[in-house]
Formats: structure tokens, sequence, C-alpha cells
DNA sequence: GTACTAAGATCGAACGATCGTTCTAGGACG
DNA sequence: CGTCCTAGAACGATCGTTCGATCTTAGTAC
């Protein structure tokens, strides 16, 4: 059988089918050979793309780390951050699909409880944390870093809540989490 | 050998230390022989108290619903809630030690996941969310259920954090934890 | 007090399935 | 002819679970 797509794209396929399947049934509940039946491809070859199973998870975090560290950059050249905060977070909440959810819960229960991964998890953490940070202290906001955390956690908080209330209309939320966000982008910085 | 402990304490003995293994381990990497050797029991004798090992997972998720149900009750008779609702927040948030927490994950990644376990779940959800929601709206505040989910969410993901980053200080988190509760709760109904 | 018994508690070997991974060999193509 | 790419059987380990046998205990009859 010759090579559905050649080169390093092979990578990306079994990415993009691995990420679908462990969404669907969770890491551990997907096995090396649904994903090579999924993908139609030998076990052999599977390994012969990525070393491991360990090894497909970091590729999920990291692409993470650098989706995160994209937004946060759009969001710091969208003018003011005070006004934009709200509707950016919630769309970010609501714009992200149930796979995609599931898969990003998926990374973390995972990742988290591995010695290799969980470092990768956390320093994209950080950073993302450290990002919002340095937007909120230009924008002269109080505490910049613990309200950065606040922020973030607010915003991971509504993500898990699409996964236990998958069909959940989230508009009804804007009321609140706008308050919510007004109030913490509010309180200014003694100068 | 006798039984160290008779009658159904037996079940709340493998509870427990099922509990210790799983937040350590976590649920998939927690074998039903590590449950035997850490219980110093036989296999055949732990099927003889639990039917399953999903079954120990949904004595976990009612633990956790009765729980919760009992925090809201209290929290019902703490007088006013706009004034109580953030330092219990940050309480419950900060007075869980760490190993509940990642048993807490444990849970719902797990039980999220498996047809028979979800349902338990949302349903405890539900039932944490109808609880705050009527107190918020005998205090008057407005759109008591939208608020109730925000305020759910937030101590959901500032719990999950705190698996993120296992050594943090949380208190530095009072100033905008406690902003964003209060515009929350500040926001009145419409007579 | 002693003997017997039924029921519950416990043991540990064993089962079948499945897991992540490895290995050797072949096919395609420049 | 060497270098990727691919196949698929096989490996050892481990998984959740089952099963029959054994032990303990409480209750009863003598």
């Amino acid at each position: 059988m010759p090579p559905k797509t050649p080169g390093p794209d092979r990578r990306i396929e079994i990415l993009e089918t691995a990420a679908q399947l462990f969404a669907e049934r969770g890491f551990h509940a997907t096995s090396m050979r649904d994903l090579c039946a999924a993908l139609g491809m030998s076990p052999g070859n599977l390994y012969h793309w990525f070393p491991s199973k360990q090894a497909i998870i970091a590729a999920f975090v990291e692409a993470d780390r650098a989706d995160t560290a994209a937004r946060m950059a759009a969001l710091a050249t969208s003018g003011d951050i005070a006004t934009e905060a709200a509707p950016q977070i919630l769309s970010y909440v609501t714009g992200t699909t149930d796979a995609e959810i599931r898969l990003y819960l998926e990374i973390y229960a995972t990742a988290l409880r591995d010695p290799e991964l969980a470092p990768l998890v956390r320093d994209a953490d950080a950073e993302a944390r450290a990002g919002l940070a340095t937007l909120l202290r230009d924008a002269g906001i109080a505490e910049p870093e613990a309200t950065a955390t606040v922020v973030i956690s607010l915003a991971d908080g509504l993500v898990t809540r699409r996964a236990i209330e998958p069909g959940r209309d989230f508009a009804d939320l804007a009321g609140p989490v706008g308050a919510a966000l007004g109030a913490l982008l509010a309180r200014r910085a003694a100068p």
C-alpha cells in the first residue's frame, strides 16, 4: 500500500485521529490498536512515527501551549484589555468544540500525573498567566498576577462546565461573567 | 486471619484506602491488585465487598454529592449570603487537602466518561447549583441560576488550579476573588 | 462446657482479554 | 542498492474478574 500522505504530514494525521479518539473515549480507554485501526495503519508503522503513547500526549500539550500563547498575543494587540477581556473569554469558552474540550480535560488529567509530562503542563500554564499578568499590569490594573490567575481559573472552570453540561447554552452566563470580569478589571493599581 | 474490622465497616476501610491510592496514582494506574495489597486483602475478598472497580468510584461520587449538599445546607443557615459566600468559597478551596483535590479531579475525569457514572455526577452538580441558586434568589440577587453557575465554576477553576500548582499560597488571591464574588453578589434582582 | 451447623468472610490460584511495545521481514522508490 | 515506509505476528506483562475451597464466627442443642 502506498503512503497516504508523505513526509511528516503523517504525524499530523496521526495527531488528528488521536485527538478524536482520545476526546471520544479518553486516553486510557483508547489503545494503540484502536488508533491503528482508525488510521488503517499497523502498530509497527505507528511506532515509526511516535516512539510511545506518552509522546502523543506530549505533542498535544505543546500544541495547547502554542495555541494559548497565540491567543494571548492576539489579546495584547486588540485594544483596551478591560473591555476586550470579557468577550474574548466568553468566546473562548463557547467557541471551542465539545471534542476539543474533552481532549483538553483528558490532556490535563493524564499529563498532570505523568512525571515527564507534568512540567510541560505547568510551564504552559505559568506562561499563560505571566502573559496575561503583563497585559493587566500595562493596563494599570491592581494585583496583576493574582488577577490574571483568578481570570484564568474562571475560564478553566467555565470550560470544565462544558464537559459537565455538554448541551448547555452559555449565553445566559454573559451577565454574571461580565460583572465578575468587570469588577476584576476595574480595580486600579495604586499609582 | 480474623477479620480486622467486622461488618460493613470493611467497606469504609476499602473506600478510604482506595481514595488514598486513586489520589496518589490515579484511577487507571491503580489496579485492583494494588488496592488488595494496600489493604492486606485478597482479590476474592475485595470483590465480596464491591462488585466492581466502577462501583468504588460510584461510592465516591455519592459521597461527594452528600458532602456538597451538607456544605450548601450549612451555607443556608450561616446568615448573610453576600458576606459569607466569598470566605466560604476561599476556605473551601484552601481547606481541602491536596489528596482530596486530586481524588476529586480523578472522580470527575473518570466518571464523566462512564455512561453509568456520568448521570450521577451531573445530578450532583445540578443539585449543588440549584441549592446555591435558591440561596441567591432568597437573598434578592439578580439572575440567581446563572450567578450560581458562575460562582461554582469559579470555585471549580480555583480547585483545579491547586492541582496544577500544588504548593501555591492562595491567600494572595483573596483580593481578586473577593472583588469578583462581591460584584456577583451585589447585583440586585429587579423588584 | 461441648459438639454441631449454617452463613458470612477470606483466600489465592486461575481465566481470558488486552495492554504498550518490539522485532523481523518485505515493498516502494530514488 | 540503500533508505524510508509499512506490515503483522509475537512478546511479556498486567488488567479486572471469577471460582471453588477454606476459615471464622454466632447461634443452638445437648
